[in-house]
DNA sequence: CATGATTATTTGACATGTCTATATAGGTTT
DNA sequence: AAACCTATATAGACATGTCAAATAATCATG
């Protein structure tokens, strides 16, 4: 049962392009407004280290489409400013898990907070039908975006790895 | 599509809150996801281009929130590679526009292109009446755009105060 | 038309993000 | 236990992004 979503007949396809081009344009025009403070690579870190938990750093190389040592120095950054840390892996010695820390988890719920307000703001200022017509489409939405989670996350968990679930 | 925003009255406040957050979650995957061949600043600023035209370098600078040198060398890399060009500003000789040459608005279109393919994708997954939920508040987030962009192109720098140190 | 303000560039400095290649410590296999 | 494999770290290199300060060109004005 991978697809609980798909109950019903799926839309038709290409159906939603228009729908997608005026999402993306809401991603441009977040990202564009949205406070430079640190780096993408380390912003989409932390987001996935608050979703799905504490990584090993050759994982998170692969997830991040970086490589390796470079996931090792944005680690030691995140350490450094004390919003992540490296624990040890119980199953194998030579691994770390890289988890956020307290501060991390604040870091990243007050940033996302930001957006949220940003957003909030802008939603306020519709008309009560089209504000109406948003909150109808909240579920399309949370399904749109776990459906890419589920499609990112590809093997499900794997903080219980036990060093054969390579590729 | 500039005033057909404001004929009703609005939403009552907060109202949107959690639909924003589920927008803000898909901003965050999103950006997650694309490619990030280029620098944010480079995309913010090609995105900007190709929305509002030709810019003056001051301009750009507060718009992005970055020093002025900041922003001559940007414009010299985008130069070099082709996506955008200086143009003498007939009204100042001191000034320059910086224009999006056809190979920037290109590539802007593709890096949209990408972006809305990733999500047509995932809408198509979605069960019909989600994706009818999402059609039917297309207005809505064609205006939640509309009005941002409105917002940002009245005042100058909304994103974090220039002289403010960032780390 | 001379002085002061503005616009952009140059210069010099520093932090970051990224890579490849190599090293080290720990696992796995035969 | 020797040999091989794997996970992370280190080293060295390079491009980028950013700034503040100084320079050059042009504009605006008294």
């Amino acid at each position: 049962m991978l697809d609980g979503v798909s109950d019903q007949p799926p839309a038709e396809p290409a159906e939603g392009s228009d729908v997608a081009l005026a999402l993306y344009s809401l991603v441009a025009m977040v990202v564009g407004i949205m406070p430079r403070d640190i780096s993408l690579t380390m912003a989409t870190t932390l987001n996935l280290l608050e979703r799905a938990g504490p990584q090993r750093i050759t994982h998170l190389a692969t997830r991040l489409g970086v490589a390796q040592p470079s996931v090792t120095s944005l680690v030691s950054k995140l350490e450094h400013e004390g919003l992540a840390e490296r624990r040890a892996d119980p199953t194998d010695a030579r691994g770390v898990l890289v988890a956020l820390t307290a501060a991390g988890r604040r870091y990243v719920r007050d940033r996302r907070q930001v957006g949220a307000d940003l957003l909030v703001e802008l939603i306020d200022g519709l008309p009560a039908d089209q504000a109406r017509s948003l909150r109808a489409a909240l579920p399309a939405l949370e399904a749109v975006v776990a459906l890419a989670h589920r499609r990112a996350d590809g093997t499900d968990r794997l903080t219980t790895s036990v060093g054969e679930a390579q590729r």
